[in-house]
RNA sequence: GGCGGAGUGGCCGAGUGGUUAGGCAGCGGCCUGCAAAGCCGUGUACGCCGGUUCGAAUCCGGUCUCCGCCUCCA
């Protein structure tokens, strides 16, 4: 298995800290506001790589934290009157409910930046004691990038390369040694959440909380630390220098995923083109935008439009019903959900199409290629619809293979399509009551009352098929 | 300005030297009372200009355009 790792810029062998495990640190969000579809993107991003990982047999460990005291949390509070944590209760919850409802699995273990004070007062004592960080009065403790040597690696820059450009942007803080040196702690201001600390009250800066919920939760060294893109710089290459700076051992993969356009531009409040989460899940439904997010791979930037978004609902559609069809011939997703790879490579699961799965994996395995592995996917279907057609049982190893790994990548498929989907009106008595009705006018060929009551149906969302075997009729 | 990424058929999006990516949409056909679903068929796609090669979307040089990061950000 190879991945791409960001530190040294090239796809790597996978090789974790102790064989058979692998520990994962994902950086979470900073909750100051309802979670918007790059949120939705990271988290299923990572929720894929560790569904992956167990698929192979890994005991996967995954940790994740959750921002709760930040600039823009305790800007919110003041504007509205309430307490940070009253703020951060609020979307932290919101992010919760978003997820759930994406399939994303949740965490082993969700560290609150706000439960992990007392270590981070230990990481910064540690690096000022060892003269990696300095004390400014009235403004708190900073890191002294010079303490890193390497420092700005993992942005593919050197120190010299970065301070010739700080400034260019904004204004240097005349109080730090380096314009590069980041604040550990924030030196307590009127009216803002404070906690006592050797050298004062204050609050954390937001690159500490990392390194101490990181190491507290997997230890040192451990094997995958993840995130947004858009945290390669400043903020891990910020965590990396706190942990390398007092001579620990941090991530051994640095893995982040690319940002979401909408429009071809980086979505983003001051674009305007700001997508929630929640609205994208209404409008097309949970699993489109796993499937959407999946069809592009994690390290590319992609379009996540509603044009985007509703074409990924239609295939979502497809497999639905191609689930339809395999239930009906007696292969359900639920047979093979206990499969493994090394069930597959053992022949332990004969009845699944191997050299598909083989093939699947080969994909994810080249640096969890999703779009490959879903090609893969789709033309097990294509091919199980076609055996289906055909008639007899031989769509069977296709049809088990191609639901077995939609099922590894989170996609549930369904023969009732959208379970999560609000459904009104027609209750199945109802629905099995008009189809009696509409085979009777059928019978006597009147099918212009049959085409109505199908109409009808339609109209409250039920989808009706004719075969020989008689109707048969879904929720759409 | 520095660093990095990208330009693929109507849309999304794989693919790093030679056989069909895949999805969505469209068109034709089969099936159907008509549909739906499915299957089959269907697209002189690789920003532009040169070069290397028997052969390039894929390698080299040049060029244009777009995007991201450099500041809080998934």
């Amino acid at each position: 298995m190879q991945i791409f790792d960001t530190m040294t810029r090239r796809k790597t062998a996978f090789v974790p800290r102790t064989p058979g495990e692998v520990s994962m640190y994902v950086c979470g969000p900073t909750v100051y506001d309802v979670p918007h579809l790059g949120h939705g993107r990271t988290a299923l991003t990572y929720d894929t790589i560790r569904r992956y990982l167990e698929w192979c047999g890994f005991d996967v460990t995954v940790a994740s934290n959750v921002t709760d005291i930040d600039d823009k949390i305790v800007e919110r509070a003041q504007r509205e009157h309430r307490t940070e944590a009253d703020v951060a209760a609020e979307f932290t919850a919101a992010y919760d409910a978003e997820l759930d409802r994406l399939g994303v699995l949740r965490p082993h273990t969700r560290p609150h930046a706000t439960h992990f004070i007392s270590q981070m007062i230990d990481v910064i004592s540690e690096l000022l004691s060892m003269g990696a960080a300095y004390e400014v009065a009235g403004k708190g403790v900073y890191f002294a990038v010079d303490s890193a040597p390497g420092y700005g690696r993992l942005a593919g820059r050197t120190l010299e390369q970065l301070a010739a450009d700080a400034g260019a942007r904004i204004d240097v803080d005349p109080d730090k040694r380096s314009p590069l040196d980041f604040v550990l702690w924030k030196a307590a201001q009127p009216g803002e959440p404070r906690w006592d600390t050797p050298w004062g009250e204050g609050r954390p800066g937001w690159h500490t909380e990392c390194v101490a919920m990181s190491l507290s939760a997997l230890g040192p060294g451990f094997d995958i630390h993840g995130g947004g893109d858009d945290l390669v710089f400043p903020h891990h290459q910020n965590e990396w220098a706190q942990v390398t700076a007092a001579g620990e051992s941090f991530a051994r993969y640095w893995v982040h995923s690319a940002m979401v356009n909408v429009g071809s531009q980086k979505m983003a409040k001051s674009l305007g083109n700001y997508t929630h989460l929640a609205d994208a899940i209404d409008a097309a439904g949970a699993r489109a935008v796993r499937l959407l997010v999946l069809q592009t791979h994690y390290r590319k930037a992609m379009e996540m439009g509603p044009a985007a978004l509703d074409a990924a609902r239609s295939a979502v559609g497809r497999l639905d019903a191609f689930a339809r069809r395999a239930a009906a011939a007696g292969i359900s997703p639920q047979t093979w959900a206990a499969v493994r790879r090394p069930d597959i490579e053992s022949g332990a699961a004969a009845g699944l199409d191997a050299e598909a799965a083989r093939a699947f994996a080969a994909a994810m395995d080249d640096d969890f290629s999703t779009p490959t592995a879903l090609d893969v996917v789709f033309r097990l279907v294509r091919r199980a619809n076609a055996a289906f057609d055909a008639g007899g049982d031989g769509a069977g190893h296709e049809a088990a293979a191609a639901l077995h790994l939609l099922g590894v990548l989170g996609i549930s498929v369904s023969p009732d399509g959208d379970a999560t989907a609000t459904v009104e009106g027609l209750t199945d008595d109802g629905v099995e009551a008009l189809l009696a009705e509409r085979a009777a006018a059928r019978a006597a060929r009147d099918f212009s009352t049959a085409d109505r009551i199908r109409d009808e149906l339609a109209a409250s969302g039920i989808v009706v098929s004719d075969s020989p075997d008689g109707a048969s009729w879904h929720r759409r």
